[in-house]
DNA sequence: TCTATCTATTGCACT
DNA sequence: AATAGATAGA
């Protein structure tokens, strides 16, 4: 442990060794503030006597979770041979996890007692399905879908919630009509999540709050057992979640946060930059460390990198500096179109992994809609490449059914599930059957499965002759025969809680005896047949809850509680969280990169209207909030930064030119350098300052040798004009062939580069040539086999 | 009742 | 472009 502890700077230090009390701890990008926290985790175990369960940590994604959960695991397997061994806690690990798997633990063992209606058994609805639920609700109010979209809806409760506020309050400078339409939604809203025993992502983190507000006593078991709670990524979390830390902290108040409001990218939902400032502001004694060492960048793009964000008025001071070599430009292409930006990225990324296939290398951008054509590319180039989020495997239909049989089977009540399995594969219960079923649930007011009940049991029957809905024998049979199935399955949970069954051996069997995988199977379409394949690899993901360790190291099923949390985890994981590291590759938007680094970075589509997204581009508050993005996206850089605009691309079904980003224009171009073939935004921007500065117009012709030394800094002044007068006269025999600094050249295996300097004549020349991607390289003329391009 | 086909709508980031 | 919803024909 001291040898780990020995190379942590005096702030990390710090950090890892305040272990009593608050701590804020503001970490900028790429300051380790990952290694704080684990670091910090296995410090409190071997020095200060702390017991694993009694430590929690929470992470923004379970990705992130995951990943931290394996470099503690690893740096207290490199303990070994200390403290750890006496006591046994080999085994027990600390908690890593999300605020919503969190609050999920908490609510599946203590829900009930909010005597709300819910029970242990409540099922998790993404915002897909919150939004679904949302427009059902608008529809049996009959307001009109268009005057008020349920989005909007949604967003505004919402709001309401991981403010913390009342709803009411929340809205009241609506117009009246608005503020109405809203609170009956509302309430039809949480009524409709009640009946199906469902919660949103949002009621995850409420209803715990209100149970920990409510319940003395439990509130009092969870602050005795995580006496120490770290948060990473503090400034993406919202007020109801300080809130629930506020109340998980009341006994012993030994709270670490660790953030950077400089990356603070989640204000869209409902995060606030002010619990950084509000962390003082409650915990009076907290210690504020500031991490401001960066050990991620070179020098020149942690420069870019400051020079965009500086441009934000709402910002903490605060310098990030680094030891770290100069490293190379960052550098600079403007295509024409959008294809032909990704071809550009797509061939350099081509070059980059031929000197070395290990690089790590990104392609960020700001939606996920632009990652088509870069997938393209990338394909023409046969390049292997991940791709992260868009569509993810939980989001397929198929798999969405196959989890909503699931969750029926384990709450019944589920009404959004239950709809959507009914009739898949068909069942002859059509929407005329499901209409009249809909009909009674809501004169008895009771869940659709309580209804289908009332209509196959005969005694009960008798009720339906009152309300005069009449079900054909047809109808009444199919009911039966789907409600036998699903308590057949019901049944058949008993087996796994006793052991007797796996969890992958019980979700294979809902796929095959419901008909679903037959019905795949059977049909002619290819699509199908790949959605078949899709469920035998949601068989496997779900064989990773089969059997589990127990405290003496012997397999065991989990159970039921594992079924439960595979369908938690269909429900929580985003697609953010199947980023492979092993992957040299990786495309994903900006906000999925937030918390990761890579050797060489292409951001990609700066553009006004694209990045800064055009609906942020007239409020300062949300321009603010997409530098912090791009600061973001910059900063996750090591060693390479590329950035790309296109000067038209095609927009849904028009084609439009979009301006070169504000965030272009804001980073100084000493530290860019212009690949583009032709004259860019950049180059054009190059030519007026310097008209401005000297007076004198450039000629094209030269416009590549003037760029290049502009590109010199003030301090190679004297040298400067040595080159210019050592370089030879550009008449146009030099430009047919000869190769001279300023010119750019083609190399075999580095690609397009700088000529920067020329030592001799002839053939014998050395050349001294920056190529992107690769640094300087100093080459002999005659062997270098170069090119002019 | 089911299936295929057409039409209309809508389009950021994510737990 | 992709998807939800409506509609017509089997």
């Amino acid at each position: 442990m001291r040898h780990i502890l020995s190379t942590l700077n005096p702030q990390q230090l710090e950090a890892v060794t305040t272990t009593e009390g608050p701590v804020l701890v503001l970490a900028g990008a790429g300051s380790g503030k990952t290694r704080v926290i684990t670091v910090r985790t296995a410090y409190l175990m071997t020095h200060c006597h702390v017991q694993p369960q009694n430590i929690l940590s929470v992470t923004f994604t379970n990705k992130a979770a995951e990943e931290m959960r394996e470099r503690i695991v690893g740096l207290i397997a490199s303990l070994g041979h200390n403290k750890l061994k006496e006591n046994p806690y080999n085994k027990a690990l600390p908690l890593v996890c999300t605020f919503h798997s969190f609050c999920t633990r908490i609510l599946r063992a203590y829900i009930e007692k909010l005597e709300e209606g819910y029970t242990k058994n409540f099922n998790i609805y993404d915002a897909d399905e919150s939004e679904q639920v949302i427009k059902l609700c608008i529809r049996n109010l009959s307001i009109d879908e268009k005057k008020i979209t349920p989005k909007f809806v949604q967003n505004v409760i919402s709001g309401a919630k991981n403010r913390g506020e009342d709803l009411e309050s929340y809205i009241r400078d609506y117009p009246p009509a608005k503020r109405d339409a809203i609170l009956n939604i509302a309430a039809s809203y949480e009524k409709e999540m009640k009946t199906a025993n469902a919660l949103d992502f949002d009621d995850l983190l409420l209803k715990t709050v209100q149970l920990l507000q409510k319940d003395k006593e439990i509130r009092r078991k969870y602050n005795e057992i995580f006496r120490y709670i770290m948060v990473d990524e503090y400034q993406d979390t919202n007020p109801l979640q300080f809130v629930l830390l506020q109340l998980l902290t009341e006994e012993h108040q030994n709270i670490c946060v660790v953030g950077d409001d400089a990356q603070s990218i989640y204000g869209f939902r409902h995060a606030d930059i002010r619990n950084i400032l509000d962390f003082e502001k409650y915990y009076p004694s907290a210690k504020v460390i500031k991490l401001e060492q960066n050990y991620r960048s070179t020098k020149t793009i942690l420069n870019v990198a400051e020079a965009v964000i500086k441009q934000n008025v709402y910002r903490k001071d605060k310098k990030l500096w680094t030891n770290n070599p100069e490293g190379e430009k960052v550098y600079y292409y403007q295509a024409l179109t959008g294809e032909e930006e990704a071809e550009f990225v797509a061939s350099k990324i081509k070059e980059i992994l031929k000197i070395d296939p290990q690089k790590k290398i990104a392609v960020l951008y700001r939606t996920n809609a632009q990652s088509r054509l870069f997938e393209e590319a990338l394909r023409k180039h046969q390049i292997k490449y991940k791709i992260v989020g868009g569509f993810s495997f939980y989001q397929r239909a198929e798999i969405k059914d196959i989890v909503a049989y699931l969750k029926v089977i384990l709450n019944p009540f589920d009404n959004l599930a239950l709809e959507r399995i009914i009739n898949i594969p068909p069942r002859e219960l059509g929407e005329r059957t499901l209409e009249k079923i809909r009909e009674i649930a809501k004169q008895m007011n009771v869940s659709l499965w309580e209804a289908i009940s009332i209509i196959t049991d005969e005694k009960a029957n008798s009720a339906l002759t009152e309300i005069a809905i009449q079900f054909p024998k047809r109808a009444v049979s199919s009911l039966c025969s789907f409600k036998g199935l699903i308590e057949e399955f019901q049944r058949e949970t008993a087996l796994i809680q006793k052991g007797e069954k796996s969890i992958s051996e019980f979700v294979k069997g809902v796929i095959e005896r419901s008909g679903y995988l037959q019905m795949l199977l059977s049909s002619n379409s290819d699509q199908d047949h790949s959605r078949a394949e899709n469920l035998y690899e949601f068989v496997s993901a779900a064989a990773r809850y089969d059997e589990v360790e127990d405290e003496e190291g012997v397999t065991k099923s989990s159970g039921l509680l594992g079924l439960r949390e595979f369908i938690d985890y269909a429900a929580l994981t985003s697609s953010t969280d199947d980023f492979d590291e092993a992957s040299n590759l990786t495309l994903m938007t900006v906000h999925a990169a937030k918390g990761l680094e890579f050797s060489v970075v292409f951001l990609v589509g700066l553009e006004q209207g694209v990045f800064p997204h055009i609906r942020s581009l007239d409020d300062e508050n949300q321009l603010e909030e997409e530098r912090r993005l791009c600061y973001v996206a910059l900063t996750r850089a090591k060693e390479v930064l590329f950035l790309t605009h296109a000067k038209k691309r095609h927009f849904y079904l028009s084609e439009v030119e979009n301006e070169p980003s504000i965030f272009l224009k804001e980073m100084p171009d000493e530290f860019l350098e212009d690949l583009s073939y032709s004259s860019s935004w950049l180059s054009a921007e190059r030519k007026k300052k310097k008209q401005a500065k000297i007076g004198v117009p450039t000629y094209d012709s030269v416009e590549a040798v003037a760029e290049f030394f502009r590109q010199k800094s003030v301090r190679n002044e004297m040298q400067r004009t040595e080159e210019i007068e050592n370089s030879p006269k550009l008449n146009d025999e030099n430009l047919a062939d000869e190769i001279y600094p300023g010119i750019y050249v083609l190399h075999e295996k580095y690609g397009r580069g700088l000529v920067l300097k020329k030592e001799g004549k002839g053939e014998a020349a050395k050349l001294t040539v920056s190529f992107p991607g690769f640094g300087v390289k100093k080459l002999i003329e005659k062997y270098a086999k170069l090119k002019k391009g």
